[in-house]
DNA sequence: ATTAATAATTAGAATTATTCTAATTATAGA
DNA sequence: TCTATAATTAGAATAATTCTAATTATTAAT
C-alpha cells in the first residue's frame, strides 16, 4: 500500500497541472484506489484508508476524491440508486454492473467505437466525456452460461 | 394536462403487466412527464404535479416514478452529482448534458450502434440496458459554433 | 352493490450521501 | 524562517431518497 515513484510522479504532475498541492492524504487515497480496483464508494475508501491512516477524515476523503477527479487521475461512476463509485482506470472503458453479484466490470472500448458514438451527436455538439453503463448479468451469474 | 386514451391504455397495460394498479396519481405523474419533456427531477415533478393535484405527496411522486420505471414506461437518468431525472422517451437514446446551459438533450441511437455496443461485452455477459451519457457543450453554447 | 383482501397514498420521521463551516495544520515560495 | 495560501479535520448542515404507520382506494368475488 505504498505508491511507486512512477505513480507518485504521475500524481504530483496531475495535481500540479490542475493547480492543486500534493498531500499525504491524496497520495494515500490514490494508492487505496490503485490497490484494489473494485470501484469502491467514498465510504469504502474511507474505511480502507483508515487502516493505514487512522486520522484521515471522511471529509478529506471526499476532498481527495474531488481533487483526483479534477486532476484527471480517476473517474467517478454513477449507477442508479447507488452512491458514487471511483475508478482509477484511465483507459477508455465502460462499466458493466451485474444485478446478481453487484460486481462492476470494466469493458474496454475501441477508438473506433468512441468515434462512432461521437459521430451520432448533432452538428455543433462537442463532448468531453462519454459515460457508458451496462447493466445485466455477468458470465458467472447468467443462467444460460 | 390530461392523458389521451391512447396513453391511458398504454399506462394501464404496462402497470398491469408489472402487477401494479392504475391510480389517479400515477396517471397524473405520467402526464406531467409527457407534457414537458425536459428531464425533470422528482422535486420538479412534485411541483408540477401539485398545480393540478395539490394533495399529492412527495412520497407518492417517488412511488409513482418507481412504478412507472418498473413498468417500463419511463427511464431514470443519472448525471454526476445531480439528483435523478426522469424521461418518458421510450426510443433507444442517449443523453447529452450541456455543462453550460444545464440542458439535457436526447440523442437517438441506431440499432446498429446498440448492436456494436453489445458486441464488445465479454462472452456470457447479457445486458438488459445500456445507459449512455455524454457531457460537453451543446450547439447553442459551444464557442466555435 | 357489498364486502374482504390487498395495494397505494399520505405526512412526517428517518436515513444516506454529500457538502459546508470554522478552526487548525501543512505546503510552497520568497 | 516567514508569509500566504491551500488542505485537513470534526462536526454540523443539507439534499435526496426511503421508510413507517395510519388512512384510503382498488380489485375481485359474492
Amino acid at each position: 500500500m505504498k505508491l511507486s515513484s512512477e505513480y507518485k510522479n504521475l500524481l504530483n504532475n496531475a495535481l500540479g497541472h490542475s493547480g492543486q498541492r500534493p498531500t499525504k492524504q491524496r497520495e494515500h487515497v490514490f494508492s487505496v484506489l490503485l490497490d484494489k480496483r473494485d470501484h469502491p464508494t467514498a465510504d469504502e475508501i474511507y474505511a480502507r484508508s483508515r487502516t493505514e491512516m487512522p486520522t484521515i477524515s471522511l471529509a478529506t476523503v471526499y476532498n481527495c476524491l474531488e481533487a483526483l477527479v479534477e486532476s484527471g487521475l480517476i473517474r467517478s461512476v454513477n449507477f442508479d440508486r447507488e452512491p458514487t463509485r471511483y475508478c482509477p482506470n484511465l483507459t477508455q472503458h465502460a462499466h458493466f454492473y451485474c444485478k446478481e453479484s453487484g460486481e462492476i466490470v470494466d469493458i474496454e472500448l475501441s477508438d473506433r467505437l468512441i468515434t462512432e458514438l461521437k459521430a451520432v451527436l448533432p452538428a455543433g455538439f462537442v463532448t468531453e466525456h462519454i459515460e457508458i453503463a451496462y447493466d445485466g448479468k455477468c458470465s458467472d451469474c447468467d443462467d444460460h452460461a
